[in-house]
DNA sequence: CAATCTCCTTAACGTCGTTAAGTCGCCTCG
DNA sequence: CGAGGCGACTTAACGACGTTAAGGAGATTG
């Protein structure tokens, strides 16, 4: 019986398996140890290619980001409003795929400096439409923040797509609320269709920018 | 030796004495035989109050929101542009208030329904200023998740007002992003002066909303 | 005065992230 | 060709954490 050598581990395939976990257990189930098993590996091993457990989580949304990326196809003939719609559509669309993936995303830092690229892209393309760079970064900082923000308050309601987390039953709300009408029917605007509520939120922030900056 | 009887506890002094732990050790610190210490207390007896830590990080989130409220004067005879400013200002200062405030915030759900008094607020002020109900629901949450997200990165960078995590040079950050220029140089512009880049920003989105749904 | 309720304690469990020490095959070099 | 070293793991163990179970003391009630 040859006990065949394994082929060692990368940093690459442990957050794709990590990845590939969290799908199925959320944040909070992610253990060490469930990774481990996913590669037939014990949790201890992962510190090999890993100084704890926040840099695997780091290198995760490093590889969300590049698939990101690379599921996000960008032309750079695009106007300065398709890309922002592109590049903010592509992030909720990244987010959206992991199971609390806004909070593993916004909780981590980028290892290396890879993101830096697409950074620059859009800087460039957005300071040749006649933005300066400080309102280039504005512009593009303000969006990315609402797009995070809404993708957070998104997933604490529907972790994945098309799976409703329990306790936000809208008619019920709506009955307790009924002291007061306008929230009570706020809540269909609010919790429901977010596709739509996010495409809305971004138009808003996209306008404010064309406004206040006089570029379109 | 008379054993003095200690007046009991209640959620509300326990949520208090969780907020102010939370300035000290953080949200990662935050443990409940901590946070039972600050109150004379083993751990298992918080379990009295409340069914598990997420019930009391709620309460935490909950008491957050009220001070938030009393903290931050409203005019009824605001414009809604003030009104936007005042109440998004308030949030962040609040969340600002707590080291991990943003994330405790967005990670939590209100306990009962005092929240919707505020909101209520809002949506009239708004609905009486032109907006269609849907508007108003798409400007106040735009904005507000804006808010969160500006804030839950800002915290990434500094926990505390006035005080910084390590591994954010912005010397260092342009130095190793020589090769993409506009990136480097818009380190400053998103690392440093949160304040003014938090204004400008929701400056962005005011803009937008007064464009898109014409009122001014 | 006994029973009950409130609010807490002590004890214990299983799990987690992490560290230390050891193992084993492969590669390199004398 | 054999010894040593290195790469990539394992096993063992640690302390801390959230949580549950059982018990107990003081106040309240019938």
């Amino acid at each position: 019986m040859t006990t065949k050598r394994r082929v060692p581990l990368d940093r690459k395939r442990v957050a794709d398996a990590a990845l590939h976990l969290l799908n199925e257990v959320g944040l909070e189930g992610l253990t060490l140890s469930a990774i481990g098993r996913e590669l037939g590996v014990k949790a201890p091993a992962l510190y090999w290619h890993f100084k704890d457990k926040q840099a695997l989580l780091d290198e995760m949304a490093t590889e969300m980001y590049r698939r990101m990326v690379a599921g996000t196809p960008l032309d750079p003939a695009d106007t300065w409003q398709e890309r922002m719609r592109k590049a903010n559509h592509g992030l909720r669309e990244t987010l959206r795929g992991y199971r609390d993936g806004a909070k593993v995303f916004s909780g981590s830092r980028f290892t290396g400096i890879e993101h830096a690229e697409q950074m620059e892209d859009n800087l460039r393309l957005f300071t040749a439409a006649g933005f300066t760079l400080t309102q280039a970064v504005r512009a593009t900082a303000t969006t990315y923040l609402y797009t995070i923000g809404f993708v957070t308050e998104e997933q604490g309601v529907e972790p994945l797509p098309d799976e409703r987390r329990e306790g936000y039953d809208i008619e019920e709300r709506a009955r307790m609320l009924a002291a007061f009408p306008l929230s009570a029917a706020a809540g269909a605007e609010i919790f429901a269709d977010y596709e739509r509520h996010f495409e809305e939120g971004l138009e808003l922030v996209i306008a404010g920018i064309a406004t206040r900056y006089g570029v379109d």
